[in-house]
DNA sequence: AATTCATGAGTCGGTAACTGTCATTTCGCT
DNA sequence: AGCGAAATGACAGTTACCGACTCATGAATT
């Protein structure tokens, strides 16, 4: 029963480190060549031909173009739903989700930096929300990510989101407000951290007064 | 000038009637195809040769096999547009929002029939709500589809778009919940048309109460 | 240290979604 | 009847992606 050295496989191993290497690197030619060129305007096999490796290998890494484009972010959605499963008890569902991005935002760095700059990333960030293939990827994702974080707060809460709309309705709402803030970041010519973290705050701050009725009479 | 006869192109014309006529069958055989044997294991070859036209010919009529999955889906969210902009004035926006999406509920049959059964619509809206590449694009399609909204709902209450976030803070809450809606249906067994509007309505009605703080306590 | 053995990587060939081009047919109008 | 424009078909090319096979190298065992 694994004698001696050999027990973790995501450190050890001369394997293993090489296999992590080439998905990394594979990574960041591949957001190197789409922020440079257009993601359209890449093909597989320049990605490929960048990290040195066959065409059929990027496949083994990644089973289609679009995954390698989202593994970073999946790595930041990770530590948002790590944060959201970690709140208080008595924060309240909506201020339980906008901590949790906030606190996404604040150690991006320390999450990501690892495997590639966080220019990069927030470079990239901008490309998918330019492009419409990687928009439609990306709110598919999302809507994924939803379930999850629909889930987290069902249990918070005591419900049983099979059940209970409420927890859907809410993160739905939530949801789509965070991609409204991450559309207005992109269209406007800040691309910095702060600038969207900033943006998401206020948007987020908005969803209150935003269901009342008269926006007219409302100051 | 054009002396007599042929001035609408929608209409007149031999030439204009058969293209509308080939453009229907298109729609109709992808659905039923679609439908019958699922998205991705249905070709456009086939589709083409259900309607006995080429491959190229297809792809004169919609750019991608995208297209032809939303085609109807395109008309129904016309007939919410003109409701949404029809609606008087003195309407809460979320008041004018819900209204809409009722009435276009109410007359789909009227909206769509002319094209294909409702019966093969509903199916083929189940479908795209199991497919994730079709999720994926129904999800972008909503998106461009808020853009609209947005302005709409700006315009309504005297509001410019690209300053002030609440419209598309709130349409981007109601477009959230309207999915989180349809995806319930699409999960439950009851496939008709009052199915999802009633579903509707009532993930609708729970958009206030949501976003107060504490589920808990009340009620 | 030598020998298996598992796993990762390359090659080749195929499918299906598109796209450009050009010849052909089909309408619409005079 | 006949001419110009538009619709269609036939064909070739590109790219994402997948399956099957083969080869090489690091890891486990003796």
């Amino acid at each position: 029963m694994t004698p001696s050295t050999p027990r973790e496989s995501a450190l050890c191993g001369l394997r293993a480190r090489k296999k992590q290497r080439t998905r990394d690197a594979l990574i960041r030619a591949a957001l190197e060549l789409f922020t440079a060129q257009g993601y359209e305007a890449t093909t597989v096999d320049e990605i490929a031909a960048a990290v040195d490796v066959s065409q059929r290998t990027f496949f083994r890494y990644f089973s289609n173009k679009e995954e390698v484009t989202f593994a970073v972010q999946e790595m930041v959605e990770a530590r948002f739903l790590d944060e959201l499963s970690h709140r208080p008890a008595d924060e309240a569902p909506l201020t339980a989700l906008r901590s949790s991005v906030m606190a996404a935002w604040d150690d991006i760095a320390a999450s990501i930096e690892p495997i590639v700059p966080v220019e990069l990333h927030m470079r990239a960030y901008q490309m998918i929300e330019s492009t419409p293939a990687l928009i439609a990827a990306h709110l598919r994702r999302s809507c994924d990510l939803e379930e999850e974080v629909a889930r987290l707060i069902a249990r918070r809460e005591g419900l049983d989101a099979d059940l209970d709309p409420r927890p859907r309705v809410l993160v739905g709402a939530f949801n789509g407000v965070m991609r409204a803030a991450g559309k207005a970041w992109s269209e406007g010519d800040d691309f910095t951290v702060t600038s969207i973290r900033e943006l998401t705050r206020s948007y987020l701050d908005h969803i209150g007064p935003v269901l009342d009725d008269n926006w007219r009479a409302v100051r």
